[in-house]
DNA sequence: GACACATATACGGATAAACGTATATGTTAT
DNA sequence: ATAACATATACGTTTATCCGTATATGTGTC
């Protein structure tokens, strides 16, 4: 049998190839995010977001922070130099596309603020 | 019915996120190629690689020109500017990755070598 | 403990992607 | 026109991915 390698480009590129993933990505590029506030956002059922979340955290594009009941995702600094690279690219692309502007914009408000560190966007 | 869309971040990373498409980027990395030096260096079977070069033109990332009963292959200059981003990162690090590398090198010599440009791998 | 809540995983079914084989198209030479 | 060759596409099957629903896990509260 042979184990499936989690890293290098193939990966990458495969976690990329999802839009649900995309739009997390682009919610968690304001800063960390609890898993309702994402849920309540992109407006998708619950084990969906913790399914691609996972996927996200597997290919180690983000990482989790627990606090009391919630979890709190964010971006990993990356240590791969093409992972930090296609990421620095894909943050600019949403910081200029439309739909990821207004899913940032939308994002609600009624959630689990407590104890979540200031949101900001920076390219 | 909706229709596909061909363009954007996610058809690029699908485009990317398959082995032999890697494999092919790779070996266009030094220059133009005919078809049939990279289904001889790449070890797969015809119709493979052609299909797989197909993706790679439906997604921009690469162009024909035909020369009398062969096609050649090359890299096009990309116009969108995530697209040009991330296959810069790509390239340099096929630069690096020790299998790109050997493949590179492993090219078949005996081959449609008339009428080719000269190939030279450049970061 | 029992309960409510946030999040994660398991499972079966649907959809899409990739494959190998066969065949079609296009080009050159005879 | 026929034949030989390079490349592309069509077709049916396998394999991977995504989804929704149900359920499990973990954490605070009573």
């Amino acid at each position: 049998m042979k184990r499936k390698s989690k890293s290098g480009p193939l990966f990458l590129f495969k976690t990329l190839a999802d839009p649900t993933r995309l739009r997390l990505l682009n919610l968690l590029a304001c800063g960390e995010t609890c898993v309702c506030e994402l849920t309540g956002t992109l407006r998708v059922v619950q084990p969906k977001v913790s399914r691609h979340l996972a996927h996200l955290k597997r290919a180690g594009l983000v990482e989790a922070r627990r606090n009391g009941k919630w979890t709190h995702y964010r971006w990993t600094e990356q240590a791969d130099p093409l992972a930090r690279h296609v990421l620095l690219g894909l943050r600019q692309w949403m910081a200029k596309d439309n739909a990821m502007n207004g899913e940032r914009r939308r994002r609600a408000e009624v959630c689990c603020r407590i104890g979540r560190r200031k949101a900001t966007f920076s390219k």
